[in-house]
DNA sequence: AACAATCTCAACCGCCTACGT
DNA sequence: TACGTAGGCGGTTGAGATTGT
């Protein structure tokens, strides 16, 4: 009440952002933190929406964010993640930490529709089940997330999650018990330019690749080691839901931070110990941040599903471990 | 070399839910 | 309790890049 607007649509700048515009943002999430995104354009000057700030942060500016070059075990998560939980793509991106959800939805709009598509046509391919679900809907699925999530109460969302993870894990099985066979049917067409440049995004704009990668050396340099609390994580996430910009943070540095902070609410210590270990001490830690290399949550889920050998008591200890909404806290 | 077709992905839009007043 | 806003999500779009002719 009497407050005014996020967005006037007055003097609202659109369109791409500009290295400067990033510096800007950057700088002032160092200094206060990510959340309060309605203060962000007035304090910083900005002449963008909040939501604006909001997305360049999460999907762009954030630390972590692996870019381009989605690996085959990536792939396959997505395909039997897609085909269980339907277009929830935060849902889905919580499952691979350093892929935002916008990036996610994009790739299977581009590339594993189609790919599912021709695999059906060609009579099924190695996702037998997951491809011939998700070819059903033409990849909008079950639509579940708009639907359930404006019918269901609170306790039923909740129980809806924990169906969601009894049913990834499932997948996830699936996923690893299926021939794991690198098969170059997923390779995409910007592979090599990736290959060459894996850090920048394949395609567009190199120049301004640069830029952000130079926004991001700057993040590395305040990102403090250790996570002092200093950090974007620190101070401003709203915690309501699970969304992709809750997860852990590149590299460790950021990663225990992230994850003390996040599981704020609630328990989720074994998971933010083990993002708590020292960058480059353990192939696990690297692969719980998401900062090794082509693949990364999947020997964590691997352990997971070997972990508990039947789901009986597995299924409960995840439940206890992760909080609700932030599976990803696992990795 | 020039043009057209296709692809990629960053960003916007609108809706929904949670939360504050 | 009602109302309004902020934050979050998924769908869609359009500019730029890439590939084919």
């Amino acid at each position: 009440m009497g407050r005014p607007p996020c967005c006037d649509k007055v003097g609202v700048k659109k369109g791409p952002w500009t290295p400067e515009e990033d510096l800007m943002l950057v700088s002032y999430i160092q200094e206060h933190g990510a959340g309060n995104w309605r203060a962000v354009p007035t304090n910083t000057g900005l002449m963008r929406c909040s939501k604006s700030c909001r997305l360049r942060w999460t999907n762009y500016l954030r630390p972590g964010i692996k870019r381009g070059n989605f690996t085959d075990q990536e792939e396959k998560l997505i395909v039997h993640l897609q085909a269980l939980l339907g277009n929830r793509w935060a849902a889905i991106a919580s499952y691979l930490p350093e892929r935002t959800d916008n990036d996610i939805k994009n790739y299977w709009n581009t590339h594993l529709k189609k790919k599912l598509k021709k695999m059906q046509a060609a009579g099924g391919g190695d996702d037998g089940g997951a491809a011939s679900e998700v070819g059903g809907g033409d990849g909008d699925g079950d639509g579940g997330g708009k639907t359930v999530k404006a019918t269901a109460p609170k306790g039923q969302w909740e129980r809806r999650l924990q169906t969601d993870i009894h049913t990834a894990r499932q997948a996830l099985r699936d996923a690893l018990s299926l021939d794991p066979d690198p098969s170059p049917t997923i390779t995409t067409k910007t592979a090599p330019a990736a290959a060459a440049a894996p850090a920048t995004p394949a395609g567009s704009s190199a120049a301004y690749a640069s830029s952000a990668d130079n926004i991001a050396r700057l993040l590395q340099g305040w990102i403090r080691p250790g996570g002092g609390g200093k950090g974007p994580e620190a101070s401003g996430s709203t915690s309501t839901t699970a969304t992709t910009q809750q997860q852990p943070q590149c590299s460790g540095e950021g990663a225990a931070s992230a994850s003390a902070s996040q599981s704020g609410g609630g328990g989720a210590t074994a998971a933010a110990a083990t993002a708590q270990t020292p960058e480059g001490s353990t192939e696990t830690s690297k692969m719980a941040t998401g900062c090794a290399g082509p693949a990364p949550a999947l020997s964590m889920l691997e352990s997971w599903l070997l972990d508990d050998g039947g789901m009986g008591h597995g299924e409960l200890g995840l439940m206890d471990v992760v909080p609700l909404g932030d599976p990803s806290e696992f990795f």
